[in-house]
RNA sequence: GCCGGGGUAGGGUAGCAUGGUUAUCCUAAAGGACUGUGGAUCCUUUGACUCGGGUUCAAAUCUCGGCCCUGGCCCCA
């Protein structure tokens, strides 16, 4: 009985009934498929790890924020809020006999303890897609590549890459005084802000007019990522190394998209640093195109992380999409999968009749979906229960059918039927 | 953690302002009318006021709190 404690759904987690798991059935596939074209191996990872792993990469403040607990033995532990740490601690397990480029997809499900919003929930699905031991623009633009790849295979194209290099905007804080890490928060919030409230906030950090003008001449810059480069050289008044190897990543990447013919997917956009996370060099964020709705993905380089976890220095590249929002996108654009679960065949059995029913099921179902009623019942109602599930054929082997060794197959769309020799099934 | 909107059978709903018989209708499900031919129709059955306290002769209705859903803030790995 519903109302007893006992039962009910936890907050923030779903159900997947049939005629909805069926279309994350498909994405899976899909995904998956998609990455095994770029030569990317599917891994798995336990759902539980050490709270030490979680808090080493996030710091100890995390722990409000996700499934923490002690285990019976006493170990703290806890259920993976992210795939990142688990992927790292697998790759420095094996660090030596692993070999460069490592690419690598996985399925994971994550937990997070907090208060569930549209396309955020406490438990949810995500796509993950690394290459962990090499620094180039190639495999940049490989992860970018596959990223796009994704969202079209799925039959999406109303979506947009958002690409950029945190590198450029550090050094920019960098030469103006300005703390990196909270400049960061401020350009992330800009969007959400008035202009005139994110200047007051800028400004409080010690950026006076000019800054503020350079900053936002570089936040506007928008095009294809080729096109931008130079816009972006003329903004920036003084480069030093570190720029220069921003610029000629991205310079690069820029290149490569347009060989690949996916400059309309892609484009540059300073403002995405990717909150405060342990991104290095490039990032991205995927949007739809009228930017509707939060991030649909997103993803970038992380050199220094796989260090952190006591592993050589691993450079990284990677991206994790949330099936939640791709499920709204898809549903939204009309692209949903949506299951039939019809048969090819339901069996109607009448009489005594089930020797060569059975037969005849097991033959059919080497190539087709076949069922039949699991309950005794009469014609109509065995009828009744092919249309209703949506069978796509009957099958009707009755004894009086059998003496002539024949049974009737009977078309469920047009209600057409015609007699046939058992012994055609068989052939 | 903060602010707002919600919660009536499996799904969708009426009723709530102004408290008052057995809580409305549609649909779904199970069974039957119907023993070798489905989608129709008819009949039967199953089935709900989110939980708890308060006010009252009387609460789905008013009130307080919890739980859950939902939109946003914070946060976002």
């Amino acid at each position: 009985m519903i109302g007893e404690t006992m039962i009910e759904k936890l907050r923030g987690v779903r159900d997947f009934y049939p005629e909805n798991q069926y279309g994350r059935r498909v994405i899976y596939e899909t995904l998956y498929n998609t990455l095994k074209r770029f030569g990317f191996k599917e891994v798995c990872t336990p759902s539980i790890e050490s709270l030490e792993m979680i808090t080493k990469k996030s710091g100890a403040g995390i722990v409000d924020e996700i499934y923490a607990f002690k285990d019976k033995g006493g170990r703290d532990i806890c259920l993976i809020p992210e795939l990142t740490p688990s992927i790292a601690r697998m790759v420095v397990q094996r660090q030596k006999e692993l070999r460069k480029p490592i690419k690598w997809c996985s399925f994971s499900r994550h937990w997070r303890y907090e208060r569930p919003q549209k396309g955020r929930q406490r438990e949810f699905y995500q796509f993950n897609a690394d290459i962990l031991g090499v620094r180039s623009s190639r495999s940049d633009f490989e992860i970018i590549a596959a990223g796009i790849e994704c969202m079209l295979f799925l039959g999406l194209s109303n979506f947009k890459f958002h690409i950029s290099n945190r590198k450029i905007l550090e050094s920019f804080f960098d030469s103006h005084g300005i703390p990196v890490k909270e400049a960061f928060t401020i350009v992330d919030k800009r969007s959400k802000v008035s202009e005139e409230e994110f200047k007051e906030m800028i400004r409080t950090l010690g950026a006076g007019e000019e800054c503020y003008l350079q900053l936002t001449s570089l936040l506007d810059i928008s095009g294809t990522v080729s096109e931008c480069i130079p816009q972006i050289s003329d903004a920036l008044k003084d480069t030093n190394t570190h720029v220069k190897e921003a610029l000629d990543n991205l310079k690069e990447m820029g290149a490569f998209i347009d060989h690949y013919g996916f400059s309309k997917h892609c484009m540059i956009d300073l403002s995405i640093v990717r909150g405060l996370a342990y991104y290095t060099d490039m990032v991205f964020e995927v949007f739809d195109k009228k930017k509707s709705m939060r991030s649909l993905f997103g993803g970038g380089r992380y050199d220094d992380l796989i260090e952190l976890f006591d592993g050589q220095k691993t450079p990284a590249v990677g991206f994790a999409i949330g099936i939640p929002m791709l499920e709204l996108l898809m549903k939204e654009e009309g692209k949903w999968p949506e299951p039939d679960f019809g048969p090819d065949y339901f069996i109607i059995m009448l009489g005594n009749v089930e020797k060569e029913a059975f037969a005849l099921i097991k033959k059919l179902r080497e190539s087709s979906t076949v069922e039949y009623a699991l309950t005794g019942k009469n014609m109509k109602n065995q009828m009744n229960e092919a249309n209703s599930i949506g069978a796509k054929n009957a099958i009707i082997i009755g004894e009086r059918d059998l003496e002539n060794k024949t049974v009737t197959v009977k078309d469920m769309k047009t209600g057409t039927q015609e007699s046939v020799q058992l012994n055609k099934f068989y052939e």
